[in-house]
DNA sequence: CGTAAGTGTGACTGACCTGTAACTATCGGG
DNA sequence: CCCGATAGTTACAGGTCAGTCACACTTACG
């Protein structure tokens, strides 16, 4: 509807602002007054794109679960057919995640500290993680793992715990192991996966 | 100074009525007014034992490390001599904890929501998880681990994840196999430091 | 009895919060 | 040139928040 590029609509000034703002200060830590105001617009107009703030927070979550989706497709792409190294880019993709975003998962932090569970935002983070658990495991049962699920559930809990202990233990902590951890994880599973298969075979 | 089991201090009523109510709203989601009233005492009471509200939620925190602390001393007398068995004994603590603690870790969780760098309790949680982090580490290392510290940060890094996908993704998600992977990966790391001492003896 | 410490009470401040109302300004398409 | 949609302005309602104050009460101890 509007050239991207020249001017942005108020609308997605307001996302991006929002976006940032939650995650600065928190979803509680800021008021809509400040958002409005840092995205240089006002808050009759947010109320007219968004009917709450809670409903702004679903959207932001929602533009940030789709952001992560892209990502996702970007690694199909890189390695195409190629199950094995598909699961290599996910694992140094997470590692950078770590060194870059080092205030953790948005999707994660809000749904820790939005504690209604009617939240319009939480069925949005528990869709994108669910989707992005099956997603991880499909890749690990193309690779060849002994024990696809089992090797899905085990990097994704050692990524979210990464991913939580950055925020606490720092750069030096747990999580600068995540990589050399997850690899061997990998590695362990598609042997074992072979060696099955050369069993049976 | 006080006859314990009696009747409680206005104190422990507001630290222990504080604890639970943060651990169900947030520590925004409460109000100082509805934590004097649940604890059946004031506002002037409590202003008069804690400065502010924050240093409130520091010694609730406080207070909540000491209880983990006890839990891992009486680990320590319940494998006396045997880190193999504590190793064991803590796995299936921290499992409990998933299937009991539904909402996660409050240390973690209370780190998360709380975005100010220089709140009293990011200290006292940092510091907690800095040491349970080295006694682990310490436990795998007399257990004969081949890389104690590696280990260490695995489990660490499970338990995190284990404890935060379990309020996203549910009892059925990846935390579920949480006992299974984090036994795994002990009994992997310690065949392994077999194997070297052996090579080297 | 006297005193002192701890506790309870309710009113109060000033700031901030989400959300609404009424009105005005802009701008593109018919 | 007017219409309708979108956006901006100002003001305000109705709450809640943390934190303070003066004052009265209870209890224990000498």
């Amino acid at each position: 509807m509007e050239e991207p590029g020249t001017k942005s609509s108020p609308r997605d000034r307001i996302v991006d602002t929002a976006t940032a703002l939650f995650r600065k200060h928190g979803i509680r830590g800021i008021g809509v007054d400040a958002i409005v105001e840092a995205a240089g617009t006002n808050k009759m107009t947010l109320y007219r794109h968004f009917g709450s703030k809670d409903e702004l927070v679903a959207e932001c979550i929602r533009g940030q679960a789709a952001h992560a989706d892209e990502k996702w497709a970007k690694l199909a792409c890189e390695y195409p057919n190629d199950p094995v190294g598909q699961l290599g880019g996910w694992i140094k993709m997470v590692a950078n995640y770590i060194c870059t975003e080092v205030h953790g998962c948005d999707l994660v932090n809000t749904a820790i500290e939005l504690h209604e569970d009617e939240h319009p935002a939480r069925a949005v983070i528990a869709e994108f993680k669910t989707v992005h658990l099956r997603k991880l495991a499909e890749v690990c049962r193309a690779a060849g793992a002994a024990d696809p699920e089992l090797l899905a559930n085990t990097l994704y809990m050692l990524m979210e715990g990464a991913r939580v202990s950055r925020q606490i233990n720092g750069a030096d902590g747990p999580s600068a192991r995540f990589m050399r951890v997850a690899e061997a994880a990998v590695a362990a599973s598609i042997a074992a996966g072979v060696a099955g298969a050369a069993e049976v075979g």
